[in-house]
DNA sequence: ATGATTTGACCACA
DNA sequence: TGTGGTCAAATCAT
C-alpha cells in the first residue's frame, strides 16, 4: 500500500491539473462565438476534469480513508471532524438548555450551529419534518431529521434557517449525533447561492448517477438532470426557471436523497445563468471561512479540511 | 404503491 | 401564554 503522503502528493497533482483544465474551459465559455468544434472540445475538458476528481477521491479513498474503511467501528462523523467543517462554526454547546419547547427533545443531545454560505449534502439522508416561522426572523426554519430515524433509531436532527443579516448564509444546527449506519454515501458538496438574485454556480460532488435536486430551494433557479443523461457534459444541462416569487415557496434547502446508489464521484454541475460566476482558475463558491472554499484548497493546497476529512 | 414534503395542531418549556 | 420543536394527516412526486 502507497504511504498516505504520496498519495496525497498524487491528489494535489491531480486537483492541481483539473484547475488548470477549469481555466481553460472557462477561457473557452468566455468567448464570445462558438462553432462545433468548440463544443466538442469543451465537452472533452468536462470529461478531463469529471476523472480528476474521481482519481483524486479514488487516491484520497484508498490512503487515510483506509483506517476508517476498515475500521467498521470508527465513525467518522462522530469525530471533531464532523460537522465542524462545513461552516464557521459560531457556537459548539452541549446540553444547552436555553431552546425551549423541544417536543420530547432529548436532553443529552449536543447542538452544533454553523454558518455557511454553501449547502452541503452532509453525506446523510434527511428528511424534512416541520418548518416555523421564527419570531423577529425573516425567514422560515427549515427542520430536518435523520431518514433512518426509526428503522435504526437514528436521534440526529438539524435546523436550516437563512441569516436575516446576512441573506446569503444559512445557520445550520446540528443536533445529536447520528447512530445509523448510513455511511456508504459520499458526501455531496452543494455551493451555491441562496439569495435568488444573486449570481451563483453550484457544485456537487454525488454518489449517485441521479442528480435529485428538484427539491433545491424553490426560489433559485435550478439545474435538472435526467439520470439517464448522467453528467459527462454541460451540453446536458438544463436550465429551468423558477418565479422569483419566494413569497409563496418557502425555502426549502438542499438535502440529500434517502436513498442513493453506490457510485463513484462523478457528478458535478454548474449553474451559469448570471454573470459573476466564476473567475479565471476559482469556482465561485462563497463558502464561509474554511478550506473547502475551492479556490482556496487549490491555491493552498491544504485538502485535509476539505470535504474528504469527513469521508466515510 | 411507496416514499417524501407540507402544514396545521399539539406539546414542553420559560 | 408565547414560542419553538415535533407529530401526523393530507398532499405531492416518482
Amino acid at each position: 500500500m502507497e504511504s498516505s503522503s504520496s498519495n496525497r502528493i498524487k491528489a494535489i497533482q491531480e486537483l492541481t491539473n483539473g484547475q488548470i483544465v477549469t481555466n481553460k474551459l472557462h477561457a473557452m465559455l468566455g468567448r464570445p462565438e462558438k462553432i462545433e468544434s468548440d463544443l466538442k472540445l469543451e465537452n472533452g475538458v468536462v470529461v478531463q476534469i469529471l476523472r480528476m476528481f474521481d482519481n483524486t477521491r479514488s487516491i484520497l479513498r484508498s490512503s487515510n480513508l483506509n483506517e476508517i474503511l476498515h475500521n467498521p467501528t470508527s465513525d467518522v462523523r462522530s469525530s471533531s471532524s464532523w460537522p465542524e467543517d462545513f461552516g464557521e462554526s459560531i457556537e459548539v454547546t452541549k446540553n444547552e438548555k436555553t431552546k425551549k419547547g423541544c417536543y420530547k427533545r432529548r436532553k443529552d443531545a449536543s447542538t452544533i450551529v454553523k454558518v455557511t454560505s454553501a449547502l452541503f449534502d452532509d453525506g446523510y439522508a434527511w428528511r424534512k419534518y416541520g418548518q416555523k416561522v421564527i419570531l423577529n426572523s425573516k425567514h422560515q426554519r427549515n427542520y430536518y431529521r435523520c431518514t433512518y430515524k426509526f428503522e435504526q433509531g437514528c436521534q440526529a436532527t438539524k435546523q436550516i434557517q437563512k441569516i436575516d443579516d446576512e441573506p446569503s448564509k444559512y445557520k445550520i444546527t446540528y443536533c445529536g449525533r447520528h447512530s445509523c449506519n448510513n455511511l456508504q454515501r459520499a458526501p455531496q458538496m452543494i455551493m451555491e447561492s441562496p439569495n435568488p438574485g444573486d449570481s451563483s454556480i453550484l457544485i456537487s460532488f454525488k454518489t449517485s448517477t441521479h442528480f435529485e435536486n428538484d427539491k433545491v430551494d424553490t426560489c433559485f433557479p435550478l439545474i435538472k438532470h435526467t439520470p439517464k443523461e448522467g453528467f459527462s457534459s454541460l451540453g446536458h444541462l438544463k436550465h429551468e426557471e423558477v418565479s422569483s416569487s419566494n413569497h409563496h415557496t418557502p425555502w426549502d434547502p438542499i438535502i440529500g436523497p434517502s436513498q442513493v446508489p453506490q457510485e463513484p464521484m462523478s457528478m458535478m454541475s454548474y449553474r451559469l445563468d448570471h454573470e459573476d460566476i466564476v473567475s479565471p482558475g476559482v469556482f465561485s463558491s462563497t463558502c464561509s471561512t474554511h478550506n473547502y472554499e475551492i479556490n482556496d484548497m487549490t491555491k493552498n493546497h491544504d485538502y485535509d479540511d476539505f470535504l474528504f476529512s469527513w469521508y466515510p
